[in-house]
DNA sequence: GACGCCCGATTGGACTGACCTTTTACACAG
DNA sequence: CTGTGTAAAAGGTCAGTCCAATCGGGCGTC
């Protein structure tokens, strides 16, 4: 990666300010130099430096923001990245909507493990308050996309309590790319939903692993059965 | 993703290709027009067209050749987007190689109990070719880089027995990752790695999820181990 | 004195047209 | 038939120009 030779111009300066990046020069929040003061220091053309620019943001390094002002500013973006490839890969048919299921089961099985010894104060916290406003929500028809998402938005709360950022990476990646599935079929099978997630929270909150788990893979069984329609 | 309004010109040219790729108007191995054809095609200058071609290129979706009868070629590459990623949250510290590591340990377990399931027998010859290849290899210190890559290869071999494309390739992604800090460090206790190899490759040949997994996470912690520099 | 509005400087986004470098299909010579 | 050279095709880069968005600061009004 970040080839040594790097043919391309642009990517030799791409690779260069990922090393800045690297080295900690540049961190979080920090500014790049406009396009016209970067080329100017790489003696490139500024179409050049947009493209390794471009790159950068790609690969959600920076964010580029136009205007005075503006310019391009390290970002910590990265399960964007994830889930754009993962459709990419659904879309060139090298995996399936049913791998991502299954990957997600799986990685949510460590993930409440995981969970159960770690959960911090603040982990519960957020995943009581998620539960309450799933729990919360009338059940009229309208809405249903927003409560798909908050159902699913806990898994990736559950993740995140795991205290392991590389497996919430993977589970918010794989979670969003799901999302646009399940929101055009997703079950209306609320209450057992609930039942489960409670049940999850329980097991965390307890340190119960068994628990947890096995109201985990209940919960997505049931999603499994109640979406026939798998391509 | 792909957003809807995609403000930049260059990025509703990248989607729009994305978007015949997704429709399979485009397939692997297919070539696009070159940039000045695209570019008079969608009304663009050369440069936009370009930088849309660049975005796919990143996102591993396409390969870009020069030359006569060069030009964009579709690909399926997605685990160096993975991996480029992963680095990148190294680089940037939203994650930390410990949990590179304890990611591909509870995604090998996934994968290790799926691979006794479900490995064919095309499976079972490539674990047991590879399992010969590391222990055929006499033991001279030059060649530990290798040894090292056969090694962690192997277990993208048995992600890839697990039959879900998705865990196989966070498997890749989290194996390429991690091997440059490997290849660097790496421990020399060749003899027990083989010993967990030949019980992974018993157990996944008989079917025996407990004798597989449990020779897995001794495996891993083992190497956990044998690496006291853990940044 | 405080609030709001407008102006212009700064910065990214896009275009144009030119030129260089790399690659290879194809024709020609041996 | 084989090897070789060449020109066309394609990406890579450049310089200059203009447009569009954004925001700081100054001016005016209340």
């Amino acid at each position: 990666m970040t080839s040594p030779s790097a043919h391309r111009l642009s990517e030799r300066i791409g690779g260069e300010i990922r090393r800045l990046i690297s080295a900690g020069e540049l961190t979080l929040g920090d500014r790049l130099p406009s396009e016209r003061s970067l080329a100017e220091q790489y003696g490139a053309s500024r179409v050049v430096v947009r493209e390794g620019l471009r790159g950068l943001e790609e690969a959600g390094l920076v964010e580029i923001r136009k205007g005075r002002m503006g310019g391009a500013f390290v970002t910590s973006g990265s399960s964007p990245v994830f889930t754009r490839t993962l459709r990419d890969m659904a879309a060139v048919g090298s995996a399936s909507w049913q791998e991502m299921f299954e990957a997600r089961a799986w990685i949510m099985d460590a993930a409440v493990r995981l969970a159960c010894e770690r959960r911090t104060d603040a982990d519960l916290a957020a995943l009581r308050e998620a539960l309450r406003r799933i729990r919360r929500r009338p059940r009229p028809d309208d809405d249903r996309e927003q409560r798909t998402h908050e159902a699913l938005e806990f898994n990736v709360i559950i993740a995140r309590a795991s205290g392991n950022a590389v497996l919430a990476s993977f589970v918010k990646a794989l979670i969003d790319a799901l999302e646009e599935l399940l929101r055009s079929g997703a079950p209306d099978s609320y209450a057992p939903i609930v039942v489960h997630f409670t049940r999850i929270v329980d097991g965390i909150d307890s340190r119960d692993a068994e628990l947890a788990t096995s109201a985990m893979s209940a919960y997505l069984r049931g999603i499994r059965e109640a979406i026939p329609h798998w391509i």
